[in-house]
DNA sequence: CGTTAACTTGAATTAAGTCAACTGTCGTGG
DNA sequence: CCACGACAGTTGACTTAATTCAAGTTAACG
């Protein structure tokens, strides 16, 4: 079920725009808004670069390297706008991690309609390039890092990104499974599994069930995530 | 030596902007251009976020894991626009792969005297997308990807920016050392050079000297490249 | 409470890294 | 213009971190 609310609060809250201008009437018409279930892929047309808004839930971007080589290049939140590429050297797809409403523009045609208004730019501007800053610190882990580093990196920058705090120690519940998390560091499962297994017994981390992880040293976390 | 005609070029043919304007003058102001020797870093305020425009030259953006783990996080060639940020997790540092001339602003200012611009903020949008999705390929190869397909999207990705066609066989000259490869590919100078010579074996490369590469059959190598 | 899929653990394998020796390229100075 | 030196690149032998394959466990959901 699609709240027609969702609309309204990013063209007024995110963007800006006064909701009885023209420019808030053509990004209406622009905007598609989905509902998309747990583990489903949002339908997107691919054949052109698309601006998604995520109202609501957790979603990740894959890109296919090929057939059953997946790269998650990035997760996203509550807030979060993903520019979604046209299909180029690899094929992308946005699965919703937990059911996520999104709020879809052709990013082109957005552009056209905002690029009259300064604060729209200026946003988008700024969260193109706090995407290619977080994809370059992913690249230096790709590159660079071991896997236990990895790890705790990545928990590192979720629990910047969803954490909550629970006595004195951060607990964080990640929407995403081991095999997302691998997907994410360029790692398999297993791997994912035994990093988990060391920062355990490492006393820097406690688990419960499969989503809840409490971050029991978050300093000597962030040391073995190797960042200077 | 330092053409002052390069930030004017810039200025006119790249942004679009009327010399005798106002927005012109401020940008003159904000704008300092310097000349980097090869293997010289840029000398560049890292305490915030920079727009470097390289107006002549080749540069490489380096990110330091740890002490010597480096990740080259991108290649630029003349007429390309770095967006260097501000040190966070790694430290960044842009360096000249040859004698490179550049213009450098510090990005917010830049982004303040330009955000009437239509034309600016809209070129500074396309040039980070770019970047964007330049990185994340970079991703899904340094995640996902062999040796021999790292070196293979390498080296396509290269003939697309930098190609010289020669008698029906694409042409390359790198301007950078086989471990700048290796550092871009997260990967050793040995294993680069082990692929080259694979490559070389299977006749769908030649070289010649340390820079020259020829692509003698850059269907195969795309195919190597695992591109979809 | 049982079933299933997600996760964990162990053993064997492999791709890339490391260490070490050798070779080629390129720039300099005789 | 050639010879030399220094550094960039190559190749080989060995090591290692992570993958693969194969059993177990455990959590979550009906």
């Amino acid at each position: 079920m699609i709240q027609p609310a969702y609309l309204e609060t990013f063209l007024r809250k995110t963007l800006g725009v006064d909701p009885g201008s023209q420019v808030a009437d053509e990004l209406r018409k622009l905007a598609s808004t989905i509902n998309v279930q747990r583990g489903c892929m949002a339908p997107i047309d691919h054949s052109r670069a698309m601006l998604v808004y995520v109202a609501h839930g957790a979603t990740k971007l894959v890109a296919s390297a090929s057939r059953d080589r997946e790269q998650i290049v990035a997760f996203h939140f509550g807030g979060d706008l993903i520019s979604v590429p046209e299909n180029g050297l690899h094929a992308f797809g946005l699965t919703a991690l937990i059911e996520s409403t999104l709020i879809v523009f052709p990013l082109n045609a957005m552009i056209d309609c905002a690029q009259g208004e300064r604060s729209i730019m200026r946003l988008l501007l700024e969260r193109a390039q706090t995407a290619l800053y977080r994809c370059r610190d992913k690249a230096v882990g790709l590159g660079r890092k071991n896997a236990q580093e990895r790890l705790a990196a990545f928990l590192i920058g979720m629990t910047e990104r969803i954490e909550s705090v629970q006595d004195d120690s951060y607990v964080i519940d990640l929407p995403m499974s081991r095999r997302d998390i691998g997907d994410s560091l360029g790692l398999t499962i297993e791997t994912v599994s035994r990093q988990f297994s060391e920062l355990r017994n490492a006393g820097l981390i406690e688990t419960e069930g499969r989503s809840r992880v409490l971050l029991r040293d978050p300093g000597a976390l962030a040391r073995r995530a190797g960042h200077i």
